[in-house]
DNA sequence: CTAGGGCTTTGATGCAGGTCAAGGCGAAAC
DNA sequence: GTTTCGCCTTGACCTGCATCAAAGCCCTAG
């Protein structure tokens, strides 16, 4: 559950958006400043500790979130405890697109994390006075789709190894919006977590991550710390199996 | 590729939209009257043969397509050859949702398929002039996530019996929109396209039929119709290992 | 500095589903 | 009717990953 909301004043949360770094990647640069003013009246500031759940699939789902900071990881349950992570949200990420009364998934905090919540009564007036927004948000949403499917594609067909790679080789491209690709990347998430998101089990992702290591494709300094020592190499992991 | 393109003449094609009995499902419920009349100039007939390719997945995403009759399979491959299917479409499915330039998947007529094509650029145009349009596509968009992220659920923790359940009781809610469920459903698809959207092989998806017959969950009159004994029964079955 | 606990890794073994190989069966062609 | 061909089913065997079990490795508390 949510612990501390601080609601931002109208000239502190005005200054906040209009400096807002993400601001650029979000949904937020559907809009112009004077709308943007519009939209810091109905957001607000929430921080959670690592652990926290966002909210329950199935709870109401009364509420969206724009990721600021930290890594938010969603799932779904099966009445026995398996359970298939559905996706890492980080900042600039966009949180509860759900159309249906209640949540379908959980959202948990994997790190402290930061967002902009908005109520979703007050996202559809946004909607209808500022049609872009809802536009930028197809585009989201499609995005999704588009990334639901490699996924799918990943689930349904391709080997450990492949998993793998792929899904460092994903982590690689979003830990470096924009930029060129270094290197380097951090694991916010523990080995259960990326065994549930990949299908697998922590002993063979654990095992996996061995042997890319072995076989001179990746570093780790840390636990949670990897680094690609070639990119292309690791794309050619992904997608053949061995 | 489109074998043929029939141009509809305006006074046809507004006649043929507004008595067509899929309006109130596809995401034409969004328009009144007058604003589908505007559809109509810019949309087209195309029809397909079993086999077909609708689009293939590097090609320019220049169409969107709502499915008037027929069923059409999506799916994804990797170079070697291993394929994901990731939906079948149905009668009043949306299709083409792609954002970016090129479709990510192909599209392909496993029976003869009819659908209203529209040019990428007219429904743009559309959007701006009616916003409605863009909200029901967005919840289009949306609940094509949430049955992604079940999807995942399938093929990342779920035995072979849980997911050719599933994939069961899906059609089942499906070939009865909005009607109580009869316990009958057509397969239009083979035993490859199962196996390549359920994540296993056709040899796994009979034995798995056969199985489900034998346990009395199912009858099969034929190879592609099934009779679902009990969908309560079924529904256990499509959430417990065994 | 040492003890305890939670993650992660590694090892040994098992099994669900894959692979390989025959048959069956129904529909279409002739 | 009978041949053929493409799909589907069944059987025998194999394997990649799961399961079960036991160390290792931090990190934190005392």
């Amino acid at each position: 559950m949510v612990t501390s909301i601080e609601p931002v004043t109208a000239a502190s949360a005005r200054f906040q958006c209009e400096t807002c770094e993400l601001r650029s990647h979000s949904i937020c640069s559907a809009l112009q400043d004077e709308e943007l003013r519009e939209m810091n009246q109905v957001v607000r500031q929430v921080s959670l500790d690592a652990g926290q759940i966002v909210f329950f699939e199935t709870d109401p789902a009364d509420f969206s979130f724009n990721i600021t900071s930290g890594v938010v990881r969603l799932s779904k349950m099966l009445a026995d405890g398996r359970r298939q992570v559905t996706g890492f949200l980080y900042p600039s990420d966009f949180l509860g697109l759900a159309v249906g009364k209640d949540y379908t998934q959980t959202a948990e905090a994997i790190t402290p994390v930061r967002m902009c919540r908005f109520d979703r009564k007050d996202l559809t007036r946004m909607y209808e006075k500022f049609p872009k927004l809802e536009h930028r948000l197809l585009e989201v949403a499609c995005n999704e789709i588009v990334s639901a499917q490699d996924q799918m594609l990943l689930l349904g067909r391709k080997t450990a190894r492949e998993r793998l790679s792929s899904f460092l080789l994903n982590l690689l491209s979003r830990s470096n919006l924009g930029e060129r690709l270094i290197g380097e990347i951090d694991l916010p998430m523990d080995r259960a977590d990326i065994a549930d998101y990949l299908g697998l089990t922590v002993e063979t992702v654990s095992r996996t991550f061995t042997k890319l290591r072995k076989d001179g494709l990746i570093e780790m300094p840390s636990k949670n710390r990897i680094v690609i020592r070639d990119a292309d190499d690791l794309a050619d992991a992904a997608e053949n199996p061995d």
